[in-house]
DNA sequence: CCACCTATATATAAGGC
DNA sequence: TGCCTTATATATAGGTG
């Protein structure tokens, strides 16, 4: 072991969180991440008894998917929730989560100014929040207040 | 800043993979990786133009969600692939999946031997599934109306 | 494309407020 | 109940075989 101690690999490096141009390059971490979602997924399934199901579909539509116990019956539980009528309202909804994406995007590329706090300015937002939501408000929370240090300057 | 420096926090612990039995304890680990999970998810997303949908279920059968651009279309176009309407042989590689998990817990006790990794090989698999609806993205927004606001600067 | 390495970037378990 | 800090455990980008 070790007979020279050369450095194989010159360690790992900070990448933007935007689209990775090289296709090759975007492959190789394409497939490296995935493994580590479904590995993080199978950790929560286990530590706190959850039950997942992912689907990922790449850029060339081929899909992968975990799944405890299965996709299946995570997926179906989620179906009979208790609402197969809300499809009208879903659409516009849905334009929320692409937003949370959206906004991970900008501030990772602009976090070093302050300007962007501008642009996220709300108008009349306001809504009432009961305590059924208030579990989830956390959880989104949680995962902006890194986002707003480094805004706030790393 | 760092009038004290004194130590607060002992920092982080191995924690094996394994259910917590504490029940207050596995709630905030719920939490956290949940999150942690999300996040992954997302910047999987736009590093590699990928599409992905995640359902949780909690251990008290509240369900979260992830999907970009949404949960819908990705689990639409898992159920229109080529191959959906083979359910027969659906069975038979869920086994394999929770076999995934199990190999993984595995790999976690022994990783110091590198021979049980060649079993875990997860492609495509498909599903005996109708339609979906979603609702969980009515907390979502609720979610990002607050951390709007908190990045906002409370 | 898979397995393995190394150097770092991130995620997080514990505690303190 | 939540948020923050700190010390560590993990995940991974870049390289090699």
């Amino acid at each position: 072991m070790d007979l020279t101690r050369k450095k194989r690999g010159t360690g790992r490096k900070k990448v933007p969180i935007e689209k990775i141009e090289s296709s090759s390059q975007r492959y190789v971490t394409f497939s490296k991440r995935r493994t580590g979602l479904f590995k993080k997924a199978s950790e929560l399934c286990i530590l706190c008894g959850a039950d997942i199901a992912i689907i990922v579909s790449s850029p060339s539509q081929k899909i992968y998917t975990f799944g405890h116990p299965s996709v299946d019956s995570v997926v179906d539980r989620f179906l009979n929730q208790d609402d197969h009528h809300m499809s009208a309202l879903g659409h516009d909804q849905q334009q929320q989560q692409i937003q949370y994406i959206e906004i991970l995007g900008q501030l990772e590329a602009e976090k070093k100014r302050g300007e962007i706090i501008e642009q996220l300015k709300p108008s009349g937002w306001d809504a009432p929040i009961d305590s059924l939501q208030l579990q989830e408000l956390q959880q989104m929370k949680q995962a902006l207040v890194e986002l707003k240090k480094k805004v706030l300057g790393e």
